[in-house]
DNA sequence: ACCATTTATTAAAGTAGTTGAATATTTACC
DNA sequence: GGTAAATATTCAACTACTTTAATAAATGGT
Protein backbone atom coordinates (compact mmCIF):
# COMPACT_ATOMS: atom_id res chain seq x y z
CA UNK A 1 0.00 0.00 0.00
CA UNK A 2 1.59 3.16 -0.94
CA UNK A 3 1.06 6.40 0.79
CA UNK A 4 -1.48 8.02 -1.31
CA UNK A 5 -4.03 5.05 -0.46
CA UNK A 6 -3.08 5.20 3.46
CA UNK A 7 -4.28 9.19 3.60
CA UNK A 8 -7.35 8.07 1.54
CA UNK A 9 -8.01 5.07 3.76
CA UNK A 10 -7.58 7.63 6.96
CA UNK A 11 -9.61 10.68 5.03
CA UNK A 12 -12.23 7.93 4.64
CA UNK A 13 -12.28 7.01 7.95
CA UNK A 14 -11.89 10.89 9.21
CA UNK A 15 -15.35 11.48 6.79
CA UNK A 16 -17.39 9.25 8.96
CA UNK A 17 -17.90 11.58 11.39
CA UNK A 18 -17.12 15.07 9.77
CA UNK A 19 -16.43 16.69 6.53
CA UNK A 20 -13.76 18.68 5.78
CA UNK A 21 -12.73 21.04 2.69
CA UNK A 22 -9.77 20.19 0.67
CA UNK A 23 -7.75 22.75 2.21
CA UNK A 24 -8.48 21.04 5.68
CA UNK A 25 -7.63 17.83 4.11
CA UNK A 26 -4.61 18.90 2.78
CA UNK A 27 -3.69 20.84 6.24
CA UNK A 28 -4.43 17.54 8.28
CA UNK A 29 -2.44 15.20 6.02
CA UNK A 30 0.98 17.65 6.09
CA UNK A 31 0.31 16.97 9.83
CA UNK A 32 0.90 13.01 9.28
CA UNK A 33 4.54 10.77 9.59
CA UNK A 34 4.14 7.13 8.34
CA UNK A 35 5.87 4.62 10.20
CA UNK A 36 6.25 0.96 8.91
CA UNK A 37 6.76 -1.76 11.65
CA UNK A 38 7.94 -5.11 11.59
CA UNK A 39 6.49 -7.82 13.57
CA UNK A 40 7.30 -7.75 17.52
CA UNK A 41 8.65 -4.13 16.74
CA UNK A 42 7.23 -1.47 18.98
CA UNK A 43 5.55 1.25 18.24
CA UNK A 44 6.28 1.90 21.90
CA UNK A 45 8.13 0.91 24.99
CA UNK A 46 7.45 1.35 27.97
CA UNK A 47 9.45 4.16 29.99
CA UNK A 48 9.35 6.44 27.14
CA UNK A 49 7.09 8.75 26.82
CA UNK A 50 4.42 8.24 23.80
CA UNK A 51 4.33 10.93 21.29
CA UNK A 52 1.62 9.86 18.79
CA UNK A 53 -2.20 9.20 18.23
CA UNK A 54 -1.41 6.55 15.52
CA UNK A 55 -4.09 4.79 12.79
CA UNK A 56 -3.55 1.84 11.75
CA UNK A 57 -3.18 1.42 7.74
CA UNK A 58 -2.51 -2.20 8.14
CA UNK A 59 -1.48 -4.85 10.66
CA UNK A 60 -2.54 -5.73 13.82
CA UNK A 61 -0.85 -4.64 17.30
CA UNK A 62 -1.35 -5.20 20.60
CA UNK A 63 -1.03 -2.95 24.12
CA UNK A 64 -0.24 -4.41 27.13
CA UNK A 65 1.69 -3.62 30.40
CA UNK A 66 4.38 -6.07 32.26
CA UNK A 67 3.67 -6.15 35.82
CA UNK A 68 5.83 -6.39 38.89
CA UNK A 69 6.07 -10.07 38.53
CA UNK A 70 6.78 -9.48 34.84
CA UNK A 71 3.48 -11.25 33.73
CA UNK A 72 2.55 -9.36 30.66
CA UNK A 73 -1.46 -8.02 30.38
CA UNK A 74 -2.87 -7.24 26.95
CA UNK A 75 -5.02 -3.93 27.44
CA UNK A 76 -6.07 -3.54 23.61
CA UNK A 77 -6.06 -4.92 20.37
CA UNK A 78 -6.01 -2.75 17.11
CA UNK A 79 -6.07 -3.43 13.57
CA UNK A 80 -6.68 -1.61 10.17
CA UNK A 81 -8.87 1.63 10.56
CA UNK A 82 -8.30 1.34 14.03
CA UNK A 83 -6.59 4.11 16.68
CA UNK A 84 -4.29 2.58 19.19
CA UNK A 85 -1.88 4.68 21.37
CA UNK A 86 -0.96 5.18 25.46
CA UNK A 87 -3.47 8.02 26.03
CA UNK A 88 -2.33 8.63 29.34
CA UNK A 89 1.32 8.84 28.28
CA UNK A 90 -0.08 11.15 25.63
CA UNK A 91 -1.63 13.69 27.35
CA UNK A 92 0.46 13.76 30.60
CA UNK A 93 3.91 13.54 28.69
CA UNK A 94 5.10 10.88 31.28
CA UNK A 95 6.62 7.78 30.94
CA UNK A 96 4.23 5.05 29.53
CA UNK A 97 3.46 1.88 31.75
CA UNK A 98 2.23 0.83 28.70
CA UNK A 99 3.91 -0.96 25.66
CA UNK A 100 2.54 -1.27 22.38
CA UNK A 101 4.03 -4.03 19.78
CA UNK A 102 3.29 -5.10 16.13
CA UNK A 103 2.22 -8.14 15.94
CA UNK A 104 1.74 -7.87 12.12
CA UNK A 105 3.81 -6.21 9.90
CA UNK A 106 2.15 -3.42 9.99
CA UNK A 107 2.06 0.55 8.42
CA UNK A 108 0.57 3.23 10.81
CA UNK A 109 -0.02 6.76 10.36
CA UNK A 110 1.17 9.14 13.37
CA UNK A 111 0.06 12.16 14.82
CA UNK A 112 2.13 14.07 16.93
CA UNK A 113 0.74 15.57 20.28
CA UNK A 114 1.85 19.42 19.16
CA UNK A 115 0.26 18.53 15.65
CA UNK A 116 -2.89 17.38 17.28
CA UNK A 117 -2.83 20.88 19.13
CA UNK A 118 -2.47 22.70 16.26
CA UNK A 119 -5.09 20.42 14.10
CA UNK A 120 -7.63 21.45 16.85
CA UNK A 121 -7.00 24.77 16.52
CA UNK A 122 -6.99 25.67 13.21
CA UNK A 123 -9.72 22.65 12.34
CA UNK A 124 -12.28 22.60 15.07
CA UNK A 125 -14.60 20.16 13.17
CA UNK A 126 -11.65 17.64 14.53
CA UNK A 127 -12.51 18.74 18.14
CA UNK A 128 -15.90 17.06 17.47
CA UNK A 129 -14.19 13.71 15.68
CA UNK A 130 -12.42 13.06 18.71
CA UNK A 131 -15.08 13.86 20.97
CA UNK A 132 -17.07 11.10 18.94
CA UNK A 133 -14.06 8.77 19.15
CA UNK A 134 -13.37 8.91 22.94
CA UNK A 135 -17.26 8.57 22.97
CA UNK A 136 -16.99 4.67 21.59
CA UNK A 137 -14.33 4.13 22.95
CA UNK A 138 -15.77 4.54 26.73
CA UNK A 139 -18.59 2.98 25.27
CA UNK A 140 -16.52 -0.01 23.94
CA UNK A 141 -14.35 -0.30 27.68
CA UNK A 142 -17.59 -0.05 28.98
CA UNK A 143 -19.12 -2.95 27.58
CA UNK A 144 -15.66 -4.92 28.41
CA UNK A 145 -16.05 -4.29 32.37
CA UNK A 146 -19.33 -5.39 31.94
CA UNK A 147 -18.32 -8.50 30.35
CA UNK A 148 -15.35 -8.87 33.16
CA UNK A 149 -17.31 -8.42 36.78
CA UNK A 150 -21.05 -10.31 35.32
CA UNK A 151 -19.74 -13.04 33.07
CA UNK A 152 -17.39 -16.54 33.80
CA UNK A 153 -14.71 -16.84 31.70
CA UNK A 154 -16.11 -18.86 29.37
CA UNK A 155 -19.01 -16.03 28.79
CA UNK A 156 -16.68 -13.71 28.06
CA UNK A 157 -14.71 -15.89 25.36
CA UNK A 158 -17.89 -16.56 23.67
CA UNK A 159 -18.88 -13.00 23.61
CA UNK A 160 -15.47 -12.19 22.34
CA UNK A 161 -15.78 -14.67 19.33
CA UNK A 162 -19.12 -13.21 18.38
CA UNK A 163 -17.84 -9.62 18.56
CA UNK A 164 -14.21 -9.90 16.92
CA UNK A 165 -14.02 -12.83 15.20
CA UNK A 166 -11.85 -12.06 12.75
CA UNK A 167 -9.29 -10.87 15.64
CA UNK A 168 -9.83 -13.71 17.53
CA UNK A 169 -8.96 -15.82 14.80
CA UNK A 170 -6.08 -13.19 13.94
CA UNK A 171 -4.21 -13.13 17.25
CA UNK A 172 -2.01 -15.39 19.23
CA UNK A 173 -4.56 -17.09 21.82
CA UNK A 174 -2.40 -16.38 24.40
CA UNK A 175 -2.92 -12.72 23.97
CA UNK A 176 -6.54 -13.34 24.20
CA UNK A 177 -6.66 -14.99 26.89
CA UNK A 178 -5.18 -11.98 28.28
CA UNK A 179 -6.90 -9.70 26.96
CA UNK A 180 -9.86 -11.76 28.50
CA UNK A 181 -8.02 -11.72 31.67
CA UNK A 182 -7.48 -15.74 31.83
CA UNK A 183 -4.49 -17.84 31.67
CA UNK A 184 -3.76 -19.78 28.11
CA UNK A 185 -3.91 -22.81 29.87
CA UNK A 186 -7.85 -22.17 30.88
CA UNK A 187 -8.64 -20.91 27.64
CA UNK A 188 -7.12 -24.16 25.60
CA UNK A 189 -9.67 -26.44 28.08
CA UNK A 190 -12.62 -23.58 27.40
CA UNK A 191 -11.71 -24.51 23.54
CA UNK A 192 -11.69 -28.20 24.68
CA UNK A 193 -15.06 -28.24 26.10
CA UNK A 194 -17.00 -26.66 23.13
CA UNK A 195 -15.21 -28.90 20.74
CA UNK A 196 -16.26 -31.84 22.90
CA UNK A 197 -20.19 -30.24 23.04
CA UNK A 198 -20.54 -29.65 19.41
CA UNK A 199 -20.15 -34.15 18.76
CA UNK B 1 -28.63 24.44 48.23
CA UNK B 2 -31.26 26.53 46.02
CA UNK B 3 -30.79 26.89 41.39
CA UNK B 4 -28.49 29.68 41.53
CA UNK B 5 -25.59 27.85 43.68
CA UNK B 6 -26.49 24.65 40.79
CA UNK B 7 -25.72 26.61 38.39
CA UNK B 8 -22.57 28.19 39.48
CA UNK B 9 -21.37 24.67 40.65
CA UNK B 10 -21.68 23.56 37.02
CA UNK B 11 -20.39 26.62 35.72
CA UNK B 12 -17.56 26.51 37.65
CA UNK B 13 -16.79 22.51 36.23
CA UNK B 14 -17.51 23.40 32.77
CA UNK B 15 -14.92 26.88 33.17
CA UNK B 16 -12.36 24.14 34.32
CA UNK B 17 -12.22 23.01 30.86
CA UNK B 18 -13.59 25.54 28.36
CA UNK B 19 -14.43 29.47 28.69
CA UNK B 20 -17.25 30.57 28.04
CA UNK B 21 -18.69 34.37 27.32
CA UNK B 22 -21.76 35.40 29.83
CA UNK B 23 -24.33 34.84 27.01
CA UNK B 24 -23.06 31.27 26.63
CA UNK B 25 -23.66 30.47 29.99
CA UNK B 26 -27.10 31.91 29.77
CA UNK B 27 -27.89 29.67 27.11
CA UNK B 28 -26.32 26.96 28.45
CA UNK B 29 -28.03 27.41 31.66
CA UNK B 30 -31.45 28.04 29.76
CA UNK B 31 -30.65 24.69 28.84
CA UNK B 32 -31.06 22.30 31.87
CA UNK B 33 -33.53 20.84 34.01
CA UNK B 34 -32.99 20.26 37.60
CA UNK B 35 -34.50 17.54 39.43
CA UNK B 36 -34.86 15.87 43.15
CA UNK B 37 -34.67 12.32 43.72
CA UNK B 38 -35.36 10.57 46.91
CA UNK B 39 -32.62 7.55 48.11
CA UNK B 40 -33.53 4.81 46.56
CA UNK B 41 -35.27 6.49 43.71
CA UNK B 42 -34.43 5.61 40.01
CA UNK B 43 -33.41 8.44 37.82
CA UNK B 44 -33.19 6.12 34.55
CA UNK B 45 -35.23 2.63 35.14
CA UNK B 46 -33.46 -0.33 32.80
CA UNK B 47 -35.98 -0.83 29.58
CA UNK B 48 -36.80 2.63 29.46
CA UNK B 49 -35.04 4.94 26.65
CA UNK B 50 -32.40 7.46 28.25
CA UNK B 51 -32.89 11.14 27.95
CA UNK B 52 -30.31 13.11 29.55
CA UNK B 53 -26.96 13.80 30.19
CA UNK B 54 -27.34 14.02 34.36
CA UNK B 55 -24.79 16.41 36.51
CA UNK B 56 -24.59 15.95 40.02
CA UNK B 57 -25.40 18.81 42.47
CA UNK B 58 -25.80 16.88 45.63
CA UNK B 59 -26.10 13.64 46.59
CA UNK B 60 -24.70 9.86 45.25
CA UNK B 61 -26.07 7.33 42.64
CA UNK B 62 -24.97 4.15 41.11
CA UNK B 63 -25.65 2.86 37.76
CA UNK B 64 -25.90 -0.60 37.52
CA UNK B 65 -27.82 -3.63 35.49
CA UNK B 66 -29.68 -7.00 36.32
CA UNK B 67 -28.35 -9.84 34.07
CA UNK B 68 -30.87 -12.76 33.54
CA UNK B 69 -30.42 -14.92 37.21
CA UNK B 70 -31.81 -11.25 38.60
CA UNK B 71 -27.97 -10.44 39.76
CA UNK B 72 -27.13 -6.67 39.63
CA UNK B 73 -23.79 -5.62 39.17
CA UNK B 74 -22.68 -1.98 39.44
CA UNK B 75 -21.38 -0.39 36.76
CA UNK B 76 -20.31 3.43 38.28
CA UNK B 77 -20.51 5.57 41.05
CA UNK B 78 -21.47 9.05 40.91
CA UNK B 79 -21.11 12.16 43.23
CA UNK B 80 -20.94 15.88 43.60
CA UNK B 81 -19.58 17.40 40.68
CA UNK B 82 -19.75 14.27 38.13
CA UNK B 83 -21.68 13.25 35.56
CA UNK B 84 -23.95 10.05 35.21
CA UNK B 85 -25.65 8.82 32.13
CA UNK B 86 -26.50 5.42 30.20
CA UNK B 87 -24.83 6.96 27.47
CA UNK B 88 -25.62 4.06 24.77
CA UNK B 89 -28.83 4.27 25.13
CA UNK B 90 -28.95 8.17 24.95
CA UNK B 91 -26.93 8.08 21.97
CA UNK B 92 -28.82 5.16 20.21
CA UNK B 93 -31.93 6.17 21.93
CA UNK B 94 -32.88 2.54 22.37
CA UNK B 95 -33.93 1.08 25.48
CA UNK B 96 -31.09 1.15 28.67
CA UNK B 97 -30.13 -2.06 29.69
CA UNK B 98 -29.04 0.31 32.93
CA UNK B 99 -30.60 1.43 35.71
CA UNK B 100 -29.81 4.49 37.54
CA UNK B 101 -30.60 5.12 41.47
CA UNK B 102 -30.30 7.72 43.83
CA UNK B 103 -27.98 6.00 46.69
CA UNK B 104 -28.85 9.78 48.83
CA UNK B 105 -31.25 12.30 48.29
CA UNK B 106 -29.89 13.91 44.90
CA UNK B 107 -29.70 16.57 42.92
CA UNK B 108 -29.25 16.70 39.32
CA UNK B 109 -29.09 18.98 36.43
CA UNK B 110 -30.31 17.25 33.38
CA UNK B 111 -29.37 18.32 29.76
CA UNK B 112 -31.50 16.66 27.16
CA UNK B 113 -30.26 14.83 23.87
CA UNK B 114 -31.94 17.12 21.80
CA UNK B 115 -30.70 20.31 24.19
CA UNK B 116 -27.37 18.97 24.07
CA UNK B 117 -27.25 18.58 20.02
CA UNK B 118 -28.18 22.20 19.77
CA UNK B 119 -25.39 23.20 22.57
CA UNK B 120 -23.23 21.80 20.06
CA UNK B 121 -23.86 23.98 16.96
CA UNK B 122 -24.72 26.83 19.42
CA UNK B 123 -21.79 26.78 21.44
CA UNK B 124 -19.03 24.35 19.55
CA UNK B 125 -16.91 24.89 22.82
CA UNK B 126 -18.96 22.38 24.37
CA UNK B 127 -17.44 19.82 21.40
CA UNK B 128 -13.78 20.34 23.19
CA UNK B 129 -15.93 20.18 26.52
CA UNK B 130 -17.04 16.80 25.88
CA UNK B 131 -14.27 15.70 24.22
CA UNK B 132 -11.94 16.26 27.13
CA UNK B 133 -14.62 14.89 29.35
CA UNK B 134 -14.94 11.54 27.58
CA UNK B 135 -11.61 11.12 27.11
CA UNK B 136 -11.28 11.48 30.91
CA UNK B 137 -13.74 8.51 31.64
CA UNK B 138 -11.97 6.63 28.73
CA UNK B 139 -8.92 6.82 30.38
CA UNK B 140 -10.79 5.67 34.19
CA UNK B 141 -12.42 2.83 32.12
CA UNK B 142 -9.02 1.77 30.89
CA UNK B 143 -7.46 1.85 34.42
CA UNK B 144 -10.42 -0.01 35.54
CA UNK B 145 -10.03 -2.41 32.99
CA UNK B 146 -6.54 -3.10 33.97
CA UNK B 147 -7.24 -3.44 37.68
CA UNK B 148 -9.54 -6.15 36.47
CA UNK B 149 -7.46 -8.33 34.37
CA UNK B 150 -4.18 -8.00 36.42
CA UNK B 151 -5.21 -7.65 40.01
CA UNK B 152 -6.33 -9.78 42.85
CA UNK B 153 -9.70 -9.05 44.44
CA UNK B 154 -7.65 -7.96 47.82
CA UNK B 155 -5.63 -5.31 45.36
CA UNK B 156 -8.51 -4.27 43.54
CA UNK B 157 -9.93 -3.25 47.04
CA UNK B 158 -6.66 -1.89 48.28
CA UNK B 159 -6.53 -0.18 44.99
CA UNK B 160 -9.91 1.48 45.38
CA UNK B 161 -9.61 2.13 49.17
CA UNK B 162 -6.60 4.54 47.49
CA UNK B 163 -7.96 6.08 44.90
CA UNK B 164 -11.68 6.77 45.83
CA UNK B 165 -11.42 6.61 49.94
CA UNK B 166 -14.74 9.19 50.35
CA UNK B 167 -16.41 6.66 47.82
CA UNK B 168 -15.30 3.67 49.93
CA UNK B 169 -16.92 5.11 52.78
CA UNK B 170 -20.33 6.27 51.37
CA UNK B 171 -21.70 3.51 49.61
CA UNK B 172 -22.95 0.44 51.10
CA UNK B 173 -20.21 -2.39 50.93
CA UNK B 174 -21.99 -4.74 48.65
CA UNK B 175 -22.28 -2.46 46.20
CA UNK B 176 -18.65 -1.55 46.23
CA UNK B 177 -18.03 -5.22 46.09
CA UNK B 178 -20.60 -5.88 42.67
CA UNK B 179 -18.10 -2.76 41.85
CA UNK B 180 -15.25 -4.26 42.08
CA UNK B 181 -16.51 -7.69 40.36
CA UNK B 182 -16.90 -9.58 44.14
CA UNK B 183 -19.43 -10.86 46.14
CA UNK B 184 -19.67 -9.05 49.22
CA UNK B 185 -19.10 -12.26 51.59
CA UNK B 186 -15.54 -12.21 49.80
CA UNK B 187 -15.32 -8.05 50.56
CA UNK B 188 -16.07 -9.11 53.97
CA UNK B 189 -13.33 -11.47 54.40
CA UNK B 190 -10.83 -9.58 53.01
CA UNK B 191 -11.45 -6.23 55.15
CA UNK B 192 -11.56 -8.97 58.22
CA UNK B 193 -7.79 -10.49 57.01
CA UNK B 194 -7.03 -7.08 56.71
CA UNK B 195 -7.42 -5.23 60.44
CA UNK B 196 -6.46 -9.05 61.11
CA UNK B 197 -2.89 -8.32 59.83
CA UNK B 198 -2.93 -4.07 61.97
CA UNK B 199 -2.86 -5.84 65.15
C1' DA C 1 -35.80 6.62 70.69
C1' DC C 2 -37.62 2.54 68.71
C1' DC C 3 -38.50 -1.04 65.52
C1' DA C 4 -38.35 -2.94 60.94
C1' DT C 5 -35.41 -3.51 57.29
C1' DT C 6 -31.19 -3.51 55.24
C1' DT C 7 -26.46 -4.55 55.46
C1' DA C 8 -22.32 -6.94 57.24
C1' DT C 9 -20.11 -10.92 59.36
C1' DT C 10 -18.89 -15.74 60.07
C1' DA C 11 -18.29 -20.51 58.83
C1' DA C 12 -18.02 -24.40 55.89
C1' DA C 13 -18.51 -26.87 51.67
C1' DG C 14 -18.11 -26.39 46.71
C1' DT C 15 -16.24 -24.62 42.08
C1' DA C 16 -13.93 -21.80 38.63
C1' DG C 17 -9.73 -20.70 37.42
C1' DT C 18 -4.37 -21.02 38.30
C1' DT C 19 0.18 -23.08 38.44
C1' DG C 20 3.81 -25.96 36.92
C1' DA C 21 5.61 -29.23 34.13
C1' DA C 22 5.79 -32.26 30.23
C1' DT C 23 4.26 -33.18 25.37
C1' DA C 24 2.32 -32.00 20.95
C1' DT C 25 1.46 -28.77 17.32
C1' DT C 26 1.97 -24.72 14.64
C1' DT C 27 4.46 -20.91 12.76
C1' DA C 28 7.99 -18.14 10.82
C1' DC C 29 11.87 -17.63 8.25
C1' DC C 30 16.38 -18.78 5.66
C1' DG D 1 10.71 -27.28 2.45
C1' DG D 2 13.16 -28.06 6.81
C1' DT D 3 14.12 -26.71 11.35
C1' DA D 4 14.27 -23.83 15.43
C1' DA D 5 11.35 -21.26 18.07
C1' DA D 6 6.90 -20.00 19.56
C1' DT D 7 2.41 -21.43 20.73
C1' DA D 8 -1.16 -24.70 22.21
C1' DT D 9 -2.63 -28.82 24.73
C1' DT D 10 -3.03 -32.02 28.56
C1' DC D 11 -3.01 -33.46 33.33
C1' DA D 12 -2.99 -33.00 38.22
C1' DA D 13 -2.45 -30.51 42.41
C1' DC D 14 -3.63 -26.17 44.36
C1' DT D 15 -5.98 -21.64 45.69
C1' DA D 16 -8.87 -17.64 45.15
C1' DC D 17 -13.30 -16.88 45.16
C1' DT D 18 -18.44 -18.32 45.45
C1' DT D 19 -22.49 -20.15 47.50
C1' DT D 20 -25.68 -21.04 51.07
C1' DA D 21 -27.25 -20.28 55.39
C1' DA D 22 -27.53 -18.57 59.93
C1' DT D 23 -26.32 -14.67 63.19
C1' DA D 24 -24.98 -10.01 64.30
C1' DA D 25 -24.76 -5.17 63.57
C1' DA D 26 -26.04 -0.92 61.53
C1' DT D 27 -29.23 2.18 59.39
C1' DG D 28 -33.15 4.94 58.44
C1' DG D 29 -37.94 6.32 58.88
C1' DT D 30 -41.71 7.68 61.86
Amino acid sequence: MDQQDSYGLLLQHVARHIQLTTEEQQYFVSLLKSRRLQRRQWLLQAGDTCRYENFIVEGCLRSYITDRNDAEHVLHFAVEDWWITDLESLLTQTPSQVSIEALEPSLVLQLERDALQSLYQRVPAFERFFRILHQNAYLAQNRRILQNISHTAAERYDAFLRQYPTIAARVPQKYLASYLGMTPVFLSQLRQQKAGKLK
